[in-house]
DNA sequence: CATGAATGAGACTTCATTCAT
DNA sequence: TATGAATGAAGTCTCATTCAT
């Protein structure tokens, strides 16, 4: 357990060990789970020995929660930055989310923390309410709000918006998870490109969205 | 060396014990996970004790395969059985597809499956390879071919098949993986109900499938 | 365990079990050893299955030193015939003792029960008095006392009776236990001719055992 | 999960781990053979805990083969040190090499390796080469030349030198796997003393060497 | 602060033995 | 008698965690 009195600051570049040992641990995490990955792989990975992990988390399991704790927080920050001052078509706010949430995150290792989520929260139910408050609920409440400005300007058509949510949310998701689990294995069939897909399921959605009027005019905002 | 107390009643059940363990093994390992649940757990939960589970399984890890192998085959037969000998608008065989699908799979202790896959996989290559073979082509195919019939009948547009196939199981199989994992820990949200997030899926994609011209026609479907 | 008591002459053949058993096991012990020996193979070997053995035997323990004491006493006896009424040279005799012992008992299956006494007596020290009094002490008599009538007819020179014994047992009962080790595995050199060792050895001896003056006049006796 | 009791104390001794175990591993095989000796046993007769002993040997098959490689490797460096730059009779030469091999092999717990081989090398394919090419073959050499040196040399008749290397040979492993088998139950009778035993079969060996013309004046190089 | 040798609880698996049929 | 499904003690090995240096 580190010291919670203030260290004096003599080795400069200790400090940067925690993230560097939570960097270590995600990637491994994400690679073979939690039971699967050994503490010593991950402070070798990290360029430490095995005693010096334990210097700054309790427990393989508190390492783990503060890996994912570190990245939800990270993944939280992302979100806002993405759904701050838009002014435009909804259905281009919508389509900047999509593309922009992949770029800095479905397609980074912090991507790979939805794998640790959907496979470990059971064995750490404490994960869940942190994953809910952190994640779940912002990300739901970005999209619910571009959805209901859609609607009440007149750009979408009147969807139960709470279940449309997660029609739009879980492929973005999914893509991500797929990244890491099945995607991540050799021998698999040419994985489709992530682009195409978002695209594709973008234009999808949009279409499914419009009302009948304005459908052929809007239909090439992608 | 045998104990000199009393041993425990012995039932023979020679014929019945094969799926009693794969029952009590598929709800162990969708819960906590391949790694993290005991051989021991497995053999306790179905009633007999660890000796006996080594009986039938080789090894932990062939127990793990059978599982996957068990449910999925009877996965697909399920949907193939239903995409053939189908007369009707492709509209409705989606919908059919999707709702079966849910009703035999995702909301059973199989659609745990898709939770075990994502997350132990990659320890388990061979796994992968059979996966892919068994479940990912043969259910791609389904859809994809539904989506084609739906397009060549004119009823749908002309949508890029293999990235819409996509956007149409990912969100079916994001809400089995929910289930599983978050959905299954307390303290969340009161969740959603699957059945409106189904029918919200599908209205959205039909919406987003029709060609204009026969859009308001066929909206009432579901 | 067996009935003591007289059984009625129901199962003519299956009076033959326990002989069967106890070769399958003799046989499987001197391949693999005691510990590595299942009680499975042993039953599936003699052509019954396992509850039988226990029918017949209450251990494996006991089943391993049945099979130690019934081929001791095989050899002893073969031992005793090998002996019997003799008259001629004592060199004569001594080169009989060692072809005829390496003909019906280093060469057969018996001679593996050597192996299993040097590999497990320590482990069964209730064998290690059954084995001195069954075989050693009457083997050696036997070679002891050709070599005393050897030496009080004048046909050996005055050696150390006990020792010169040692010497001459031991190589015949190394030549068995190679027989059933190094010999036995694959991958090594083209075995020697166990008859040319024996010749080899009793050569040796034999001039090694002439007093000067007759030693030319005898060398030919084998 | 760690004890919540005082842990014992530990000790570092990373140098002398290794030989330490190895000295427990020898005494232990050749007691109770390979399969029989638990591998806790050996990491306590060494002091050390159970995990101890796996930071040093991967297995217990592999701690075997160390055990075979160290003793052995080293009794065959004695033999060829002493067999070459040996100048002198070659009768004092094999008597060296018997007394030698006795004093530093056959007499110490090495000496029960050649029981442990016996008894278990069937069960390790890859031992029975390793055993082939590092022992049996430089050990025959060594006896073989120093007979053909003294055939040679006129000092011993013609003898057929592979069998004879056999027959000289054979005793004394005799005597070794005697000592750690049937010799060291108790209830034996009183032992034969190992030195007058390889005397009594130096002589006879020497006796029966020795070409007729020389053979009086040579008895007495023992 | 850092190291890595040492520990021991616990996991998987085997197999001698039992006993219902 | 004979069977073989079932049991569970025990063995091998792993790895999270500790602590002397």
């Amino acid at each position: 357990m580190p010291s919670l009195v203030t260290a004096p600051p003599r080795h400069r570049r200790k400090e940067s060990r925690p993230q560097e040992l939570l960097d270590a641990a995600l990637a491994l995490f994400v690679e073979k789970g939690f039971a699967a990955t050994r503490s010593e792989e991950v402070a070798a990975r990290a360029g430490v020995s095995k005693g010096t992990l334990y210097l700054y988390f309790p427990s393989k399991a508190e390492l783990f929660k503060a890996v994912v704790r570190g990245n939800l927080s990270a993944l939280i920050a992302q979100g806002q930055q993405l759904a701050e001052q838009f002014e435009g078509p909804s259905a281009l706010l919508l389509h900047q989310l999509m593309h922009t949430w992949w770029q800095r995150v479905g397609s980074t290792p912090a991507g790979g923390i939805f794998k640790i989520i959907v496979a470990e929260v059971r064995n750490f139910p404490e994960l869940a309410q942190f994953y809910r408050d952190e994640v779940v609920i912002p990300a739901h409440r970005v999209v619910a709000r571009t959805l209901q400005r859609g609607i009440e300007r007149g750009e979408f058509r009147a969807v139960p918006v709470n279940e449309t949510t997660h029609t739009l949310i879980a492929p973005m998701l999914f893509l991500a998870l797929h990244r890491h689990s099945i995607g991540a294995c050799a021998a698999m069939q040419p994985e489709l490109d992530p682009a195409a897909l978002i695209d594709a399921q973008f234009d999808l959605m949009l279409n499914g969205l419009q009302p009948r009027a304005t459908r052929a005019a809007r239909r090439n905002v992608a």
